[in-house]
DNA sequence: CCGCAGATCTGACAAATGTCATCCCCAAAC
DNA sequence: GTTTGGGGATGACATTTGTCAGATCTGCGG
């Protein structure tokens, strides 16, 4: 038996990704978490072989949650299960020794078969996906244009994230303006789609 | 056997909903459809007694989905099944003649419930979410000033909205002004955001 | 110790954006 | 038949943005 953790915020997914490895003989979900915290308590007390974790999610992503749980049990392997293939997304996912990427609009019988490759040792990658994260190049923004640019999204004016990050306006404004030469948007919202689309955010 | 259609663009959540639904004795699962266009074809194909009908999708989104096939087949069940409870979605989706409004983050045992009880001519729906529909009030955007929010979200110059809907740069920026006034916002960002999240684009 | 890069700030400037008053046209409502 | 509201436009104006050239200060590698 493949013992899987299943971490994933949407009930109803998660419920229903369950329900879709419960059909296999082979695997077992031992354990359910919706957030990254839960994921890791989950983690301690099931002792998984494998981690199925989706990124997107309240609070701290999956990635995060991923790299504490490879910590705390060095044997788990671990899979990343996202919405949106970004290049970004799948960077972070390697360097915290993720086995597997998937994307959720790639076919339900290849979750399974995943599993069963990455209990067998093997790395599960989409090649495109692959191919365009290395093309991509790695995240050019330095963390404080991270943080900026996060603070950026929604609209927010930039005396709004001066007062917030404990910058002046003008400082606000340079990071916002490299940022954009950066992502080579032509405002600071496109600077956020683009950065976000990549998975640098 | 409730015969149900079910319409969602991400496969591997499409297949893991119906294996979930193939759990249940009294449900089955005749056909699956990953975009509006679809949806309506296999629904004439198939002639399911419920379609279970996800909202956000490439093209077309499912609301639309689900008035065509009201159109076609009358007595075919609409159930509404998102990710994001948004009081413009369930607006829309009663207006459509839906049976069912679900979150995707409501425990996945209701999913099967749901579709009995809706099988049976009962409606469901959230109540907390009725009441923040009703409550929001209906979408106060004129067409005019929706299509011109929805040009703008992404960072889209005001010059390149005016291009792209032919209309003058004045008249984008009046739109624009008086859409960020009636969504409370500082500037048409935060009024494409807080449009979105209503579910008003 | 030097140089460099990142973080931070300032001031100045041009361009884009948001607001407002005012106008026209048309169709639906009263 | 007149009021009303949406669609569309113009011009003027204040504010917000994005850009650029400098200018500190810091820690780190050589």
């Amino acid at each position: 038996m493949i013992r899987v953790l299943l971490v994933e915020d949407q009930a109803m997914v998660r419920g229903a990704l369950a329900s879709l490895l419960g059909l296999e003989p082979d695997i077992e979900v031992v354990g359910e978490a919706a957030d990254a915290g839960e994921a890791l308590a989950v983690a301690l007390r099931t002792r998984p072989d494998v981690a199925l974790l989706d990124v997107e999610m309240p609070g701290d992503d999956g990635i995060t949650a991923a790299s504490r749980i490879r910590e705390a049990l060095p044997g788990c392997r671990i899979m990343i299960l996202t919405t949106f293939g970004r290049p970004g997304y799948l960077r972070r996912a390697m360097e915290v020794g993720a086995m597997a990427f998937l994307v959720k609009d790639s076919p339900a019988r290849e979750l399974a078969a995943a599993v069963r490759r990455v209990r067998g040792g093997e790395r599960v990658i989409d090649p495109g996906l692959a191919a365009a994260a290395l093309s991509a190049g790695p995240n050019p923004l330095s963390p404080r244009e991270r943080d900026v640019l996060v603070a950026a999204s929604g609209g927010t004016s930039i005396a709004d994230i001066a007062a917030r990050l404990h910058l002046s306006e003008g400082t606000v404004r340079n990071y916002l303006s490299s940022a954009i030469r950066k992502t080579h948007a032509r405002n600071r919202i496109e600077a956020v789609e683009r950065a976000r689309t990549q998975g640098w955010l």
